[in-house]
DNA sequence: CGGACACCTTGACCGAGATCAAATGGGCGA
DNA sequence: TCGCCCATTTGATCTCGGTCAAGGTGTCCG
């Protein structure tokens, strides 16, 4: 079977005619060919915050990138019970190069912005160029490692600590696109409702609300509104996640 | 960071040599010139039960293949809990072409059979074969599609389900290697502890073996001693694993 | 300004699975 | 064959997170 897959597409936010973002190549001396060819294939397309943009079992005729916005990959069982699988932000790819159709329902959780590439010529292109192909498996090791974290989280942590990991992975990828590695409080709004998190987290979302506020009295966080987010020390936020590893964060 | 993954890679159990698996690459045509490169960077390991075989945060200087035996890969939490993030069946690919170290640990859970290459050169043969840097992408799909199949197990499904979805996968996998798609009765010794079916399914092991006792009762399982299992009826098994999607199986 | 709606919080209670503890059983070496 | 070891089963109890049910809050729009 066929499905969907992220790949976070090695990228920079610069300008590339009226698109915010930049799809860079890997293979320095020929960047300027593969390029061309990925400005000939482009296209756009923006969907609102609860589209469905993929069905599970829907034939794929693109792969693409997320310019702006957030959008989550689903399962779903028969019963209604939903389970987020993986979570698509700006710069993540969209699309199973090879494969046919999706395997997950791609969700938008806010406006989506996504840049697409007609999958029949993009393939013929990572054919022609095998750094890009090269840079695919590069990036897909890297969404496997992050389904497998995800894995401990699941079967192995307490509901105070799947939030705590949640919290700190966001804060983590947002602090490393807006500006660099510092070390001060950390702010930022929640892309997610207390629903979605919930789905990621396999919680309800009451559970989800009750250690949020309870994070929030401890002092762990700071909560303004519903979304609000400040994290005073992002070293004791890692610890309630019971995570060892910093993920290379502040090192 | 660099880590460890599974690979299924395309082989044939057939003899090259005294290694009973054959490596196969992909492309038809230099079919032969793969094989014997292959031969010449190739040796063998083997591990007991037990044993660990590669360390998180390893240094990888090889990749290969499970010949024969069963491994996990393995995430520990400092506080003892863990969590099995995959499982290597004999055909399974180890290692994570062009990262230096392993992410996770490999842990033998029988004794294992492993048929090495060393690093280096494997990596040049790939880059010198776009067709091997594509197979490993198609097999790296394949892995993480599995580990978000499971993720929705680990998030959303009940003790009895989980432990459904275990067996039947153990089950499919099973009846793919030794027969073709037969609809009678499927029988097959469990490779696992009831420990490592826990750590595995996100249980405890005591609750293992309760819901095991329970398929059991129910006789949508036959148990003879601990670990030879009997499955009836495969779709009652699918049914209380909860999975609408029957995996391809007996279709 | 006020009402409606969507999202969130909080409370009370319950149950699936964890935890602690003990009994059973099978395999293997002496 | 006996006895030990270890995996497994089974039992009793506890607890975290789910479920059901009210409220609260903010935002949009009349």
């Amino acid at each position: 079977m066929g499905e969907q897959m992220t790949l976070p597409i090695q990228i920079e936010h610069s300008n590339c005619g009226e698109c915010p973002i930049r799809h860079r190549a890997v293979c320095a001396h020929c960047e300027r060919d593969e390029l061309e060819a990925l400005e000939e294939i482009k296209y756009y397309r923006s969907f609102e915050a609860g589209q469905t943009i993929i069905w599970s079992g829907d034939q794929m005729n693109f792969v693409g990138s997320v310019v702006s916005g957030i959008a989550s990959l689903t399962q779903t069982m028969e019963d209604g019970r939903t389970q987020m699988v993986g979570l698509l932000l700006p710069s993540d790819f969209v699309g199973r190069p090879g494969r046919e159709t999706a395997a997950y329902d791609v969700i938008a959780t806010t406006d989506i912005v996504m840049c697409c590439f007609r999958k029949k010529p993009f393939e013929e292109l990572m054919a022609r160029t095998p750094h890009i192909a090269h840079r695919l498996l590069q990036m897909t090791l890297d969404e496997l490692d992050a389904a497998r974290e995800w894995m401990l989280v699941l079967g192995r942590k307490t509901a105070r600590e799947k939030i705590a990991s949640l919290l700190s992975i966001i804060a983590r990828r947002d602090a490393t696109l807006t500006r660099g590695r510092s070390s001060g409080p950390i702010v930022f709004d929640l892309p997610l409702t207390r629903e979605a998190m919930a789905d990621y987290l396999g919680l309800t979302l009451e559970t989800v609300s009750r250690q949020m506020s309870a994070l929030k009295k401890d002092g762990i966080i700071q909560l303004e509104g519903k979304r609000h987010v400040t994290i005073p020390d992002m070293g004791r936020l890692m610890e309630e996640a019971g995570d060892d590893t910093d993920g290379g964060f502040l090192v």
